[in-house]
Parts: structure tokens; C-alpha cells; sequence
DNA sequence: GCAAGAACCTAATGCGCATTAGCAACTAAT
DNA sequence: ATTAGTTGCTAATGCGCATTAGGTTCTTGC
């Protein structure tokens, strides 16, 4: 700023007026100030910047996980990229970190806190008794959480989430319509509140119509697991009709069990993934898939996290229920 | 820091010294400071430190790639993941932006240089004419090129690469003693470094055997036309008896088309993907597969990253040659 | 024709830290 | 006993920006 106040001959106050749209200078020298800033491709120092009380203009993301389950996942990369999208229009940056579990995470934000190296963080897999709302509510760090239930308890966080409860409704009328009454459920990491959702909606639904041969089984969202389930479900004297994987990992993984061991998909069992994305695709049968749009679902919470940045209210907002694509994977149950 | 010097009794001076380990003050003092720090749960703010010479402690990583084909993607992830182990250690964070193309990520680049807001880059995806190393090296952005070939011109740039080379001709030697003669490469995006790479290659060794009926065929590495060259090129008068695809996503919609081809894999095709994951064990057959480290190929990258940032030489290192993993999708050409 | 105000600009200050210069007390060397 | 050196600290400065307090000229009202 000194070199353009210098070549503009003005002061450094005058040129920052001029490049803040601060009242104080002519619209001449404005332009003026403008054009030799842009001619010496100035850009205000971040650091600067948020010395002087701007905020880091930065916003961070916490993965959890350990990194051997970092395996295909195309969820994340989608989110992300959608949230890219919203938080590049403001010339924010999104500071990214990969941690084991969750206390790594806390651990992480209290750092970022302490360093002020965030203006606000957004949060993904809630969980059931998560320590992360309290804290962020603590330290008073904007934060959104992704894919949580509404939580009262946190009236500073802003939540966006997806109907999992009415989309599992929607899916067992359907399963049921075509005549299933034995499901299983291969779920994902318990704990994760949107695993709990599904399984205690998949129960009040069961037990609504009277199934009893309908359950969950949790896992950790592993090929290795989904197939270990499903082969032990499938050998029982009375294997269920209906399977409904948490991901697309999983899912393909259980057709493939299924065919090893005899099973023809769908005239034998049904099976539908709770994850839509190319893999769906790329196994015969096509799997039928409960289908969201990620990308969509990370510029809602990057525009929410915009707004808390703004000084706007914490929110709760819904995202679309996700919608059954029938494929070829879901069919009739055999009588 | 001047709460803590007031708490301890001393100037803030002698709290930077204590707190950085330099001389100045006595170990009494400095156990005292550091203590009364601890307590206060200080921690120094990035953005002063920056300005008063120390470095945003922040590195930069873009990925450029439309949102549509930020797919299932195992390999990011992972290469993030070993990142982000060897950043952490040294508690540098990660600036993240997902671009459209190159471009784009161009322009990033000059932002985060012009804004201070990071001390050096990671570049992924090196093309044949590429831009960035060019504009790294001028704008003196301290940077490592992920996955690209020594390049002489810009010895500013440290470059960590596998020998796609060595791994082709390995490939092509593998197939060749199992009979195959006639071999086409799913190849992935023209322009890529590494594509052109392996098409160089192949293109050799096939000549040295005086093969006529290989080639490559590059694509965009989605599913959709992984698919539709393995129908292309199955449906000749004399078909390929090997496929390699560039990537597991088209390895896998290869396999599903041939059999829906009524090809059998790998009695009458063999299929080699160019990808471990975990996708590749999710089909039947298994596919054979390079597979390479990418945790550790993170890890790297980000260690030498960190050495140029501590003043260290430019390097050139080579991660070890990928290894093909022979499981049930590779075997002898038919007669 | 003079005071009051507006318009446009400059000087000065602070953000939180690192660093340099400076200062006092004490010790070692001559 | 004086100087030189050392130790342990404080005061002061600057990083690049935003902002507040002044200051000068130019306009307006009476």
C-alpha cells in the first residue's frame, strides 16, 4: 500500500479509503488508487488484515478418521466441493485437516481458536453425546454442522441436515409394497447420529406394520465388513428378502457376496444403497440407491456458514429428503 | 503475551524470549513464563507472527478438476491424508481449494502469493506444457510437483514422481511372457504427465517386440468411457486379449462390460488396473492391479515440501515402482 | 465578508508478535 | 580500583493494514 500511495501520489490512509470504498476520498482518486493497485497486482496481506481485526477469512474442516478407512468415498470430495464453490465467491479459504478421532478434532479446534486461525469451522458425522457442539458453543467459534438432527442444546450452531428418518419411512413403504417382510439393515458406525436415526426409524417402522424379522447391524462402512454381514445374514435358515446398505461401498460389496453365494439380485434379494454415486453403476446389477446431492448439500452449509460469519442467526435448515433410484437391484420379493 | 507478562511479573520482551527459546532471560524466568502460559492457554496468533516475518505456517493444495468428475477418487484422499501426517508434526496447516481447471488454479496460486497466505504449494496432476511450475518458480512460491517427471527447467521446484516408466515396461513384460500380443491401454486424460508417460512407453516396448497391434486410448478416466472403449475395442474382428486401464473407476466398468460382452476375464480378456483399492476386490474376478503406496507418496511430497521451506535444496525423488499385485483378473491369452 | 460546514486529504495509532537497541547490576580481568 | 565483559531484563520499533483524530482548502449561508 505504501508503493501505491507513493505512485499515486496520496497518502497510505487515502488508498486504503480508496480501496475499501471508505468515504473520505474523491471518486478521482479512487479510480486512480484502483487502477495503480491493479496495475501493481496488490492483494491485501491476510495477516494484516486480520491483525487489524478482519477475521482470518479462513474457514476450517475437520475429517475424522483414521487413514486406512480412507478408502472410496466420493461423499466427501463432493461436499467439499460444493462448499468450495460458496466460500470461493467470498475469496475465503477452507483449512482442511485429517485427524484419527474425535478428540484429535477437538484438540484441533482449540488450536485454531488459540491461534485465531479460523473465522468458523464447519462439522461433519454428528454423533450421538458429541463433545464437538459444546465445545465450538465454549469457544464461541461459528460453526455449522453437517448432517446433524436439530439441537436445541446449541443455540449458536447452525445445523443442515437431511430427513434420514423420513427417507428410511419412505423406503420401507416401498420394500414393503414390493413384499418384503424380512429386512436387514447393514448400517454404518454406530455412534454416528446419523446411523442411530435410521436404525430407530427402520425399528418404529417394523414395528408400526408388525415385521419382527427386521433389524440393523451396524459396521464401520468397510467392504470387508459389508460383505461379512451379508454372508452371515444370507446363511441363515430364513435369509432376509431386503437388504439396505448405509454406502455404495458396502452395497457392492453384498452383491457380490450374494452372487458367491447363490443369491440372484433382485429375484432372490433385493438390495439398495444409501449412497448414490458411479460405483452404482459400475456392478450388474445396476444397484438401485437413495440419491442426494453432496454438492448441493456442501454449498447449503457453506452458505450458512457465510451467514453466521455475517452476524446472521444460527439456523436449522433442511435439505431435500433423498430420493429412491430405482435400478435394477429392488424387485418383488420372492414369494 | 501481555497478560502473560503481566501475570509472570516481567515485559512482554522477556515472554518472546522465554516462549522461543532464545537468550535473554534466565531458566527461573523461562520455567515460570512458559508455565503461566500453559495456564492461560496461549498460543502465539498466526497472523502476527506472519507479519512480523515468520511464515503463513500454512501450505497450499489445489485440485483442479470439474465438480462432475470429482468421483470415486481413492487416491486424493489418501495422498491428503499422508500430507497432512507430515504437516501436522510441524502444526502447518493446509489451505485447500478445489479449481476448475488450470487456470484457475493459476490464479490461486498468484492470489495465495500475493496475500501471503501461504509458504509454499503442492501441485498435483503435472501436464505435458504445463504453466504452473512456470508461474511457482517465478512468482518464487516454494512448491513440489506430485507425480511429475524431473523437470530441468525449474530447478526452484522439487518434484516427487514414480517411475510410470519402469512400471509400464514391467507390465508389458508380465503380459508378454503370458502370451498377450495384442494390448490396448485405457489410457486416462491426454496432457497428463503421466499418461503421456505411459503411452511413450507402451508405444517402446511394443516396438521392441516388434508388436503391431497395441495402442492406448486416452479418456477421461470416468466409468462411462472406460466403458465404451472396452465396448469399442472388444467389438473388432480380432479383439485385445489384455486391457490395462489407467484407473480402477474404468477398470471396473471395463470388467462389467466385457461380461456383459460375453467376454470372460480373464480366460478370453485379461484386465489390469492401474489403481489398487478397494474397489478392485469388490468385482468379480478380483482385479489384478499397480498398486502403490499413496499414504506414503503424501508423506514424501510433504516432507520435501517442508525441507524447501526450511531452506533445503530443490530435490528430485523417485517413490518406489508400483508393483502389480496379480490376482484373478490376469492370466494366460487364450491360443 | 465572515463564520460554519463540507469535502478531501494526511498523520498517528493499534492489532500481536519478533527483534534490536539499550540499560542496570554484577563479575572477571587488569 | 577501574575497565571490560556478561547476564537478565525493559523499552522501542516494525511488519501491513484499518481506523480515528486532525488539518487544509473550498463551498455555502447569512
Amino acid at each position: 500500500m505504501k508503493d501505491i500511495a507513493r505512485h499515486a501520489g496520496v497518502s497510505q490512509s487515502a488508498v486504503s479509503f480508496a480501496l475499501n470504498g471508505r468515504p473520505g476520498v474523491s471518486e478521482g482518486t479512487r479510480d486512480r488508487v484502483r487502477q495503480v493497485a491493479e496495475e501493481l497486482g496488490w492483494r491485501p496481506s491476510t495477516a494484516a488484515r486480520q491483525l487489524s481485526g478482519e477475521g482470518a477469512a479462513t474457514v476450517g474442516f475437520v475429517l475424522a478418521r483414521p487413514a486406512d478407512t480412507l478408502g472410496v468415498d466420493s461423499f466427501f470430495l463432493q461436499l467439499v466441493s460444493g462448499i468450495q464453490e460458496v466460500l470461493a465467491e467470498r475469496h475465503l479459504g477452507l483449512l482442511f485437516q485429517v485427524v484419527e478421532d474425535v478428540d484429535d478434532e477437538c484438540a484441533v479446534y482449540r488450536r485454531w481458536w488459540a491461534e485465531h486461525r479460523v473465522d468458523g469451522v464447519l462439522v461433519v458425522d454428528p454423533r450421538t453425546a458429541d463433545p464437538r457442539p459444546g465445545l465450538l458453543d465454549e469457544l464461541g467459534l461459528p460453526a455449522v454442522v453437517i448432517g446433524g438432527a436439530p439441537d436445541e442444546r446449541h443455540p449458536g450452531l447452525s445445523t443442515v441436515w437431511a430427513d434420514d428418518a423420513g427417507a428410511m419411512a419412505s423406503v420401507v413403504d416401498e420394500l414393503y409394497a414390493l413384499g418384503h417382510r424380512r429386512i436387514v439393515h447393514i448400517a454404518g458406525l454406530p455412534g454416528l447420529a446419523h446411523t442411530e436415526r435410521r436404525i430407530r426409524t427402520l425399528r418404529a417402522e417394523a414395528e408400526r406394520r408388525g415385521l419382527s424379522e427386521v433389524e440393523s447391524v451396524t459396521t464401520d462402512y468397510s467392504d470387508a465388513e459389508g460383505a461379512a454381514v451379508t454372508r452371515r445374514v444370507l446363511g441363515r435358515p430364513a435369509p432376509p428378502t431386503a437388504l439396505i446398505y448405509d454406502n455404495d461401498v458396502m452395497a457392492v460389496a453384498g452383491v457380490a457376496t450374494a452372487a458367491e453365494l447363490g443369491f440372484s439380485v433382485p429375484a432372490e434379494v433385493s438390495v439398495l444403497s444409501w449412497e448414490d454415486s458411479a460405483l452404482c453403476r459400475m456392478v450388474k446389477p445396476w444397484l438401485s440407491a437413495l440419491s442426494r446431492d453432496s454438492v448441493e448439500f456442501g454449498r447449503t452449509a457453506a452458505r450458512e456458514l457465510t451467514a453466521l460469519l455475517d452476524g446472521g442467526p444460527a439456523r436449522t435448515v433442511r435439505v431435500p429428503v433423498p430420493q429412491v433410484i430405482v435400478r435394477d437391484s429392488t424387485g418383488a420379493a420372492r414369494r
